[in-house]
DNA sequence: CACTGTCTTGCGGGTTCCCGCAACTGATGT
DNA sequence: ACATCAGTTGCGGGAACCCGCAAGACAGTG
């Protein structure tokens, strides 16, 4: 059995290193990686089938490197070992992850113990393991009223970019009134028309600005999440530059 | 001599311990505290004149913390040693150091012996260190036309916070015009005006919430610092709610 | 089939934003 | 005293935003 490393953080690095040859100790090749990049040549040239990654790495970080190489072989699995339980986060490992595939998500901060639990039951039987805390998140933006919806997540982080509405409705298809109402279920939803729990809408607040930082506050989005937004819609406006 | 190490995490921590009591070896106490709670009720109790601090960190990051410590002893001496190079918190850090205070600023990613230089040039020396990365950008920001003045960083922040102009005229005691003035230079300063290097302003941005992520992508606000000013607002918002 | 709930689109209009223009203040330098 | 330059304020207007209202589309249900 090999297991593959991709974290920037040298001390985290070797901690991880120490955890899994304790907890698996059938592992024969334990091998390391700094950033994505190099992660992603590591795994394609020595074929590794059991990764545990960071996320938050730079340059490219753990959803990137985690989409490449899944895209190369969806069998892997892959265990994602990060400080933070953004949103965002889950959000992006859920819409990459192939059908079949085992893979978990653990927070750095749970125990020893529970690191090892779930490096065996990934690597060895194959099940997933997301943390409670990642779980509970799940649930309460997914069961409640408040849950976005894929189309309004999509709006939100065109407003996030600093699209105008004409903009994101020729981007997205719609009419400019969909995209308004898109807008306003966005607003209620992050809870921006006041700031004091009033009920009506508070004259104060510019709405559109004010979403992006809840959201971003909220961890709905991330930097990397709006790093890769940026990008591809920089490539959308080059396309559509004549019309 | 005696340091009070605060980070929250547990790896760090011992790897900072690691580190201090080798530069340092007539240290005869390190104390260590995981949050900016308890480092400030450490540092008070037990009169810790040495501090080596991480600046993410929750409850309480090292921002305020380093605020209260220096605050009730202005001669402490504080090692800032931080993943990021923030402006947002350099900027933060500068506000808040009482004049002749000894303190210094090192990312993570420097080596050990950086590190170990730091230690003994704060601690001992009682000389400022910043790290070489963290000064060019102060030049950077400084230096160049795109600098930030005091009163536009303001109204950055209180755009990211979502409030109209309006109320920021009357929040910062300026005219409406006033406030559009800056607002348009900010604009300008943070590039916002078109995605690829145009000369002309895009109409397809919405310059106000654009410059809300281009300044967090850029790091000139963070997460703590729009916590804070979230704090400042809300309670200046109650004050003067009858107006 | 009718009913209900969700989603979309158009219309109209009040409000806010964005900004060019021009006048005024105040500080600085020669 | 005069010129200059940065910063502030008012005015005016075009564009964008925010949103209530109502009409249509479409799926699910009894």
């Amino acid at each position: 059995m090999k297991v593959l490393i991709i974290e920037d953080d040298p001390l985290h690095r070797s901690y991880l290193h120490q955890v899994i040859s304790n907890a698996l100790p059938e592992c024969t090749l334990i091998a390391e990686a700094e950033d994505g990049l190099v992660g992603e040549r590591l795994a394609r040239e020595q074929r590794f089938e059991r990764i545990v990654m960071d996320l938050n790495m730079s340059p490219r970080n753990g959803i990137e490197a985690a989409r490449t190489i899944w895209h190369e072989r969806p069998d892997t699995s892959i265990l994602f070992w990060s400080n933070y339980a953004d949103e965002a986060n889950v959000r992006g490992i859920s819409r990459i992850v192939p059908s079949g595939a085992a893979y978990g998500y653990v927070l750095k901060s749970t125990s020893d113990e529970r690191l090892q639990l779930a490096l065996r039951a990934i690597f060895v039987e194959s099940q997933c393991v997301i943390d409670r805390e990642i779980r509970g998140m799940q649930q309460r933006s997914l069961g409640h009223a408040d849950e976005f919806s894929e189309s309004e997540y999509e709006v939100l982080v065109d407003i996030a970019l600093g699209l105008t509405d004409k903009t994101i409705a020729k981007r997205r298809h719609l009419s400019l009134r969909s995209v308004q109402n898109r807008l306003q279920s966005i607003y209620e939803k992050l809870g921006v028309y006041s700031a004091a729990e009033g009920v009506g809408r508070d004259p104060n607040f510019n709405f559109r600005s004010r979403a992006v930082t809840v959201a971003l506050m909220r961890g709905l989005l991330n930097h990397s999440t709006l790093e890769r937004a940026e990008g591809e819609l920089s490539s959308w406006l080059k396309r559509h530059a004549g019309a």
